[in-house]
DNA sequence: TTGTAATTAAAACAATCGTTTGATACAAAT
DNA sequence: ATTTGTATCAAACGATTGTTTTAATTACAA
C-alpha cells in the first residue's frame, strides 16, 4: 500500500530488495537468512518486517521489483523478428536467454530468480510460470515449430522445447558440477557466447533429426536416419 | 567402524538409513529434517546421533549404503559394449540413465541423491563427483567420440555431453516445471521410455551437426548446413 | 517550537533446528 | 548375582530461525 505515490519512499526499502535479490538468487529463498540480508543492506533485523510484513512479502516485493523491468525489456526486443530466418531466430532466443542466464550482470536478476523457481518453488512459482515460463516457453515452441516445418507433432515439440532449455538451464543449476567437469568454462561474456553457438547448433540438429525420426515407432528406430551403423 | 561383521546390527540403524534416504532424495539434505526421519523409520530422535554421529554422518551412512549397491550395478553392465553400434551405446546410456534418475523404483536411489548434490552440493560433492560423475562422463565422452567421428575437438565433446546430461537432468531439477509445460508427461515407465527415444534422436542430430559446423568459426555459422536459410 | 506520524534500533519472543543428557531396559560376560 | 556394554527413550539443551515488541529517533506540519 505505502509502495508508490508515497513522497518518503524510505531508502531503506530499496536497498532491503537490492540486498535481497542478491542473496535470494545466490542462496535461495530457504538458505538466505534475513539477518544476511539487512546486514548487507545496512538496515535493522526488523526493517523487513515494517517494510514487507515478512520474508516471504520481501520476496513478493523483489519479485514485482525485477518482474517490472524485466517485462519492460521483454516487451521491446519482441516484435523485430519479421524477416529473420528461423534459425535466426532460435538464436537469438538461446543467446540472450543464456546470457540473462549465466552471466553476473546484476541486471536480468529475474532470469536467475526464475531459475531458482524451477529447482525450489516457492510461494511465488504459479505467478512466475504464469508470467514469464509460459511466454518465453510458448515463443520457443514457435520457432521450433517453423524450424521443423510443420513435420513435428506437438509432443515432439514440447519436448524438443524441453531439451533446447535444459541444456542451457543445466549450467546454472550445476555450476559446480560444470566447473568440474570442464573447468575451461568460466562463464564470462566468451564463454556463454561459444555455449551459445553450441546449443544453437546441437538443437539445430537436433530439431531436424527429430523431424526425420517422426513421432510414432520410436521402438524401431534402431535403423533411422543417423545410425552410426 | 560397526558397519560390518557386528552380530547386534541395530534394526534401527537400517530403518534409519532407508528413511533417510527416502527423505534426502525427495527433499534434499537441509530440507530433510531429522524428526521427520526418525518419525518414518519409527525410531527416537537421539537414534541418529547414536548410530551415526550426526545428521552429516547419516548422510554419509546413506551414501556409502547406496553406493555399494549401485557400484555394484553399474560394473556388471559394463563391457557388453563389443560389436555394438554407437548410436546404439548412446541409446542404452540414455535410456538407463533416464530410468534411473525418473522412475520412482527405491532402486536406484543413488542416481537420484547424485543428481540432488548437482544443485544442492554438500560435503559428500566430491565424492560424489569422483565416484559417480566423472566415469559416467568419460563413458558418454567415449560414446559421443564414437558417434561424431573424431571430428569434434574436445571442446565439443564436453558440450555435447553437458548437452545431453542437461536433456536429461532437467526433468528431474525441474519437475513441477515439466508438470506445467507438459502435463501428458507422468514420469512413468512408458513415458520415461518415449522420453529417451527423444532425447537419443535429438542427441544424435545435435552430435553429428556440431560435427559439420566445426569448432571455431561459431561467429560467422549463419551460413551454416542447417539454417532454414 | 510543538505535535504527530513515520522510521529505526536494541532486545526479546516463540518456534524450530541438530544435538546432548540421563535414566532405563536388556543382553551377555565375569 | 553382579558387572559391563548396547540400545532406546523422554526430556531438555544451545543455537538459529523469522518475527514482535518497545522505545528512541527522525521528518514534517501546525
Amino acid at each position: 500500500m505505502v509502495t508508490l505515490s508515497n513522497e518518503h519512499e524510505s531508502d531503506t526499502r530499496q536497498r532491503l530488495i537490492e540486498a535481497a535479490a542478491g542473496m535470494f538468487v545466490e542462496q535461495g529463498f530457504n538458505a538466505a537468512k534475513v539477518r544476511d540480508i539487512v546486514a548487507r543492506a545496512g538496515a535493522n533485523v526488523a526493517a523487513v518486517n515494517y517494510h514487507f510484513g515478512s520474508k516471504e512479502g520481501l520476496y513478493a516485493a523483489v519479485i514485482q521489483y525485477h518482474s517490472a523491468q524485466a517485462i519492460e525489456v521483454l516487451s521491446q526486443q519482441a516484435g523485430d523478428d519479421r524477416g529473420r530466418t528461423p534459425a535466426a531466430r532460435l538464436r537469438d532466443y538461446v543467446r540472450t536467454f543464456l546470457q540473462r542466464l549465466l552471466t553476473q550482470t546484476p541486471q536480468f536478476t529475474m532470469s536467475k530468480l526464475v531459475a531458482r523457481e524451477m529447482v525450489e518453488p516457492t510461494a511465488a512459482f504459479g505467478l512466475i510460470i504464469e508470467k514469464f515460463v509460459w511466454p518465453q516457453y510458448h515463443a520457443l515452441q514457435a520457432i521450433v515449430r517453423t524450424i521443423a516445418g510443420e513435420k513435428l507433432s506437438e509432443e515432439l515439440v514440447r519436448r524438443c522445447c524441453l531439451s533446447i532449455v535444459g541444456q542451457c538451464l543445466y549450467y546454472q543449476f550445476a555450476r559446480q558440477v560444470v566447473a568440474c567437469l570442464d573447468p575451461g568454462f568460466g562463464y564470462g561474456p566468451a564463454d556463454v557466447e561459444r555455449l551459445a553457438e553450441h546449443v544453437v547448433a546441437f538443437s539445430l540438429g537436433g530439431i531436424h533429426q527429430s523431424a526425420r525420426t517422426r513421432t510414432g515407432e520410436a521402438q524401431k528406430s534402431r535403423s533411422g536416419h543417423v545410425n552410426g551403423r
